[in-house]
RNA sequence: GCGGGUGUAGCUCAAUUGGUAGAGCGCGACCUUGCCAAGGUCGAGGUUGUGGGUUCGAGACCCAUCACUCGCUCCA
């Protein structure tokens, strides 16, 4: 049913109908950051309120945080966002590509250059082949190489291999030669794109920067959340000891986070400072579930998915969460077919990371990422616990009653079984057995799968996903075009309008005003007496009010209103009652 | 941050070679109106993104700046 659409269309609706402005606009605006107006704030209220609805309220297993948004400087030290954040970045002078500074010589390696000079020092550098290169392939692949580009650059490069081949030995040292070979100073990186001369390495912070309290010294500096997770692991200890929850159980965060972003992107998809909705549900580890149960359910053993088990690891937990959030996804309105389900390849994961599910919506600009999947491991609360030097560790009784019964011998024969497992997996024995020893004592740090998922994002997604021009042809044969948003009820910022048939008869217009009257109270209303009533609904039609009702002279006889669908454009006649139910059942 | 394109009313767009800014839609008021963007009357809205400069005169030309957009980067 959606029209395919640019987000030209969509943000122009959006700002003349009031769902979404730029911010500071008077001002000539400020990039990557919007402004939520008065239709687009409820919109975004009902999604947030849904989420919170399902994710928490409907649970039993999560519970709910609101934590600051400055925080404690040490905890972006400890998640990684302090060093990872901020990676110096290099531009080409020659070709103005931009890169990590760090990646420059693994970006030559996977390129064709690299494969060039790789093939080039295979048994010995020769300067009579480099010089070759030089000269022809090495026109086409790095134009702007000093020697390429330069004869007195090559010959003097021609000069120094022959004088000391073995220290051009490997690609990196014969690339950086070749760029300078006349002795520039300070020597030049070259691009590992085209050859060209590599600014210096300038620092671009992702993180927000601020200082807290009134002296400005580097001393006091905090930053603006980067995500709401953090705050998250940082409170795990509080909110588990006060919701009295036991693993497996989640903490759940919505809240605003800010990023730095190089280049804000595609209307509000990515901005500056945006709203995420996060749980991080712990999970035990898979050795304290085979303890507790015996035996670990995988998504080999093609698991019931809609009732989680003890029984279940860390797979079956992800896998849950996924199908969880893909309901949520559709119970919102996108459609199944809208939307696909990304596992991230082993070597796209972070290294903390066992799986990643990207959900990613069909924009209007490509398929993008709209909420992330990830299990996590124990990565986060470990990190935490060494930084912070506070234990992160729960005591799990049923794991400890399960441990007390292994004799000595099972107690030995699941330590050996451990070790293997790790040593598999790269960790050494001595980690494996410290971990088993404390499971013994039915104490270990919880694991976690997080779904993150970004407000803005969801929004804009149902935004595209709900636009559709329709083409009508009434009676006479005249055509006419109807904008429809195709939101679900629950979406949806107005749910129902209310319009008198007249407003110049005073017996319509007050029973018009006390129904309003009667349903403003129980959900989003509008008002409109503005107009002939065709009008009124193409105009409700436009920012997706699912009914409209509308009070006639038959209503002053028997009571009974007209609700006009949306979706379909039918009309229906109820009586005050039957309105009501109708409008709680949808909405529920 | 770098390079290409763009910026005129709430929205979509006009405005000869530089000559003093306009249309449609929308919006507000009143009248009319018995159900799908109806009709009538009246009305509000722009220092042409912003700041400089060239010129007798700039929406148009030059410079700067801000923003949008496409690439490099990124992933809620």
């Amino acid at each position: 049913m959606p029209t395919t659409n640019s987000l030209d269309v969509i943000s122009s609706l959006c700002k003349r109908r009031g769902f979404i402005f730029h911010s500071s606009e008077i001002y000539g605006g400020i990039n990557g950051f919007w402004d939520y107006g008065p239709l687009g704030c409820e919109m975004k209220r009902n999604i947030k309120e849904d989420w919170w609805k399902t994710t928490v309220r409907n649970r039993e297993d999560v519970a709910g945080l609101d934590a600051t948004i400055i925080m404690h400087p040490a905890i972006w030290k400890a998640s990684g966002h302090l060093d990872t954040f901020s990676d110096p970045m290099s531009t080409c002078k020659s070709c103005k590509k931009l890169m990590r500074a760090d990646q420059v010589w693994d970006i030559l390696a996977d390129g064709e250059i690299g494969q060039g000079l790789a093939a080039l020092i295979v048994g010995g550098v020769d300067a009579g082949k480099v010089a070759g290169w030089c000269k022809g392939k090495a026109k086409g692949l790095a134009p702007n190489l000093a020697a390429v580009r330069d004869a007195d650059a090559l010959t003097a490069a021609f000069e120094k291999i022959k004088a000391d081949p073995a220290a051009y030995a490997d690609a990196q040292a014969l690339y950086v030669l070749l760029a300078n070979a006349k002795g520039s100073q300070p020597a030049v990186t070259p691009c590992p794109y085209c050859g060209g001369e590599l600014t210096e390495p300038r620092p671009f912070n992702l993180m927000f920067k601020t200082v807290v309290g009134p002296v400005d010294d580097p001393a006091n500096v905090a930053y603006l959340r980067p995500e709401t997770a953090q705050a998250i692991f940082a409170q795990f200890q509080n909110v588990q000891v006060t919701s009295r929850q036991q693993v497996p159980f989640g903490i759940a965060q919505m809240g605003k986070s800010f990023r730095n972003e190089v280049t804000p992107r595609n209307y509000t998809f990515r901005s500056r400072e945006f709203e995420q909705m996060e749980l991080e549900f712990f999970i035990r580890p898979d050795e304290a579930v085979e303890l507790i149960c015996g035996t670990v359910t995988t998504m080999a053993d093609s698991p019931d998915l809609s009732v989680p088990q003890a029984s279940w690891g860390w797979e079956v937990w992800h896998k849950y969460w996924v199908e969880q959030r893909k309901a949520w996804i559709q119970a919102c309105g996108l459609p199944k077919d809208s939307f696909v389900e990304y596992w991230q390849k082993p070597e796209e994961l972070a290294h903390y990371a066992r799986a990643c599910v990207d959900i990613e919506y069909s924009f209007p600009f490509g398929v993008q990422e709209l909420e992330g999947i990830a299990a996590r491991s124990d990565f986060d609360l470990t990190q935490h616990q060494k930084h912070s030097g506070k234990s992160m560790e729960v005591f799990d009784e049923p794991l400890k009653l399960a441990a007390a019964k292994l004799d000595e011998a099972a107690k030995a024969a699941f330590t050996a079984k451990v070790s293997a497992e790790w040593a598999t997996r790269g960790k050494d024995a001595e980690a494996a057995r410290a971990f088993v020893a404390k499971l013994f004592e039915g104490k270990y740090v919880p694991h976690v799968i997080e779904p993150s998922a970004g407000v803005d994002r969801m929004m804009l997604a149902l935004l595209c996903n709900a636009y559709e021009e329709q083409k009508l042809t009434d009676e006479k044969g005249k055509e006419d075009v109807r904008v429809v948003m195709h939101f679900s009820p629950r979406i949806a910022p107005v749910k129902v309008a209310v319009f008198p048939l007249v407003k110049n008869k005073p017996e319509v217009y007050n029973k018009a005003r006390e129904i309003f009257g009667h349903l403003r109270r129980r959900c989003a209303a509008f008002w409109d007496e503005g107009g002939a009533i065709g009008r009124r609904y193409r105009r409700q039609d436009e920012i997706g009010t699912p009914w409209c009702v509308t009070i006639d002279f038959q209503t002053l006889d028997d009571g009974t209103v007209t609700l006009r669908d949306r979706d379909t454009m039918q009309q229906e006649r109820l009586t005050l009652d039957q309105l009501k139910a109708k409008l709680e059942e949808a909405l529920l």
